[in-house]
RNA sequence: GUGGAUGUAGCUCAGUUGGUUAGAGCAUCAGAUUGUGAUUCUGAGGGUCGCGGGUUCGAGUCCCGUCUUUCACCCCA
């Protein structure tokens, strides 16, 4: 027989994990719902027309892909099978895919459901998806979103929420060293015009989105072999290089962005979210203008969005943006804007981990265990039992005959943090002993005075 | 998709230049203790050394393949 094992790149969550990654959820629905957003939920499956073509060639390869039911060769013609090619089978045999992220079925729902969705339409959604990406720290084939987005406006009050969400989010969750990066497609554009690299944006936005990573130098050499000039790399890292506040670099882009249209466009619009924030009696704490944050999926437009926690060995644990025209892909005549983000949880809990930031008591688990000696005292513990759930108190009772270290034993081990003994002087008295497992202390109460106990502690 | 590391008890890991019956801690179970656990003591169970092949008188140890996990690159939450 052999042992059974998980797919790559998927794990299970055992209750202790559960505990922590709920209290995560938890506190991202609240927000999600304070600021007005309403819940989503689609198909894990979509067909693939719905999601090729919409992540660039490289998220097409990482995208899985679910076999025809039945028997999916018999109709497949034998030109394509002989030439042992995937990419020309595939289409044949495989018609439905794992969604990817959720903005994109969100899209697809959207036009589905003109007729009744009012707009602006905020709607949240906290759905696994999936990658066929090779599984590494942070990096899993299986895990969770948490979208909030916005379609059918243009305002910047959304892009100022997002940042409004993700400081709450992370206060509520205790994550207090994080930086909020935030910059502009058009600032992007902006700059490849200012250098002289229209038309050959791609490699650039994809070079200098590492440069905190890997360096400037590394960042001029990879642009080298991408037929930059030494001249548009000089002043490429003059506008790069700019330090100081978020309006200091604003004011100086100004400057530098006189003549391009997307450029200045995309320093108002940052300059209002900024402003925005203002009047929503907050600052710029952990915001961050980014000038070389570049990554973003290919259709991003205006602002776009990424989160980091400090002195963690994670990715981004955030990320988003506006989007003009995903409606348009599919088949949208009106243009309708979108902007929004995610929170990925599995990297969040991954941080919290690693700087030891869960509450100790996020466990779920019952208040109180009934332990007992016999048939006739385990009946009578089915009583008290009841009284305790119809007060609200999670509790249960020791299911089988055994000894009372054992059955204490259990109560430890799933961290119930009070037990009652039932015997026959319990029986006879009503009097049962109320103990803590903590402290060890016990009390002899009637079960009217331990309800009210716990419900004082709580 | 490219490259590196890894795999020994339920868990974390030892295991010498290849050499007899593969060890420890934790966990589990039983007892010391007929109605009071988490601290103590005693004992017990638990392994096709990831899987398949090869070298050798002999392989946990060396070689090849394969799978798993993991790290980096590409890209991304």
């Amino acid at each position: 027989m052999e042992k059974p094992t998980l797919p790559k790149g998927t794990r299970d969550f055992g209750p202790a994990t559960m505990a922590k990654r709920q209290f995560i959820f938890d506190n991202i629905r609240k927000v999600f719902q304070a600021y007005g957003f309403q819940p989503l939920e689609t198909p894990a499956m979509e067909n693939l027309s719905t999601l090729t073509g919409k992540y660039g060639e490289e998220g097409d390869q990482l995208l899985f892909k679910i076999l025809n039911s039945g028997d999916f060769l018999k109709d497949v013609d034998n030109q394509k099978l002989e030439a042992r090619n995937s990419k020309l089978v595939t289409p044949a045999i495989s018609e439905k895919g794992l969604r990817y992220d959720l903005t994109v079925p969100f899209a697809r729902y959207v036009v589905m459901n003109r007729h009744e969705i009012g707009f602006p339409f905020k709607r949240y959604q906290i759905q696994p998806v999936w990658r066929a990406d090779r599984p590494q720290k942070g990096r899993y084939r299986e895990f969770y979103q948490c979208d909030a987005d916005v379609v059918g406006t243009n305002s910047l009050l959304c892009e100022a929420e997002i940042i409004l969400m993700i400081k709450e989010v992370f206060g509520r969750i205790g994550i207090n060293d994080y930086t909020i990066k935030i910059n502009h497609r058009g600032v992007l554009n902006g700059i490849a015009d200012v250098i002289g690299a229209t038309g050959n944006e791609t490699p650039m936005f994809v070079a200098i989105d590492k440069l905190d990573k890997i360096g400037e130098e590394k960042v001029k050499e990879e642009l080298r072999t991408k037929d930059f000039t030494e001249k548009s790399l000089t002043s490429l890292f003059e506008i790069l290089n700019v330090k100081g506040s978020n309006r200091n670099k604003l004011a100086f882009l100004f400057s530098k962005f006189e003549g391009t249209r997307s450029g200045q466009k995309g320093l108002h619009d940052l300059e209002e979210v900024f402003e925005l924030l203002e009047s929503y009696g907050t600052d710029d704490n952990h915001v961050e203008f980014d000038i070389a944050l570049a990554r973003g999926l290919s259709y991003y437009t205006g602002c776009i969005f990424e989160v980091k926690i400090n002195n963690v060995s994670i990715g981004s644990v955030s990320g988003g943006g506006r989007y003009d025209n995903l409606t348009q892909a599919f088949g949208d005549k009106e243009n309708l804007s979108g902007v929004g983000f995610s929170f990925g949880v599995d990297r969040i809990y991954d941080a919290m981990e690693e700087l030891g930031l869960f509450p100790k008591d996020a466990q779920i688990s019952s208040k109180v265990l009934l332990c007992h000696f016999d048939e006739a005292s385990l009946r009578y513990g089915l009583s008290v039992l009841s009284k305790l759930r119809a007060a609200g108190i999670a509790s249960e009772i020791y299911p089988d005959q055994a000894k009372l270290k054992k059955q204490l034993d259990f109560a430890n081990k799933k961290m119930i943090p009070y037990t009652i003994v039932i015997g026959s002087d319990e029986m006879n008295s009503g009097v049962l002993p109320f103990k803590n497992m903590g402290t060890g202390e016990q009390e002899k109460l009637e079960i009217e005075k331990i309800i009210e106990r716990i419900r004082s502690q709580a």
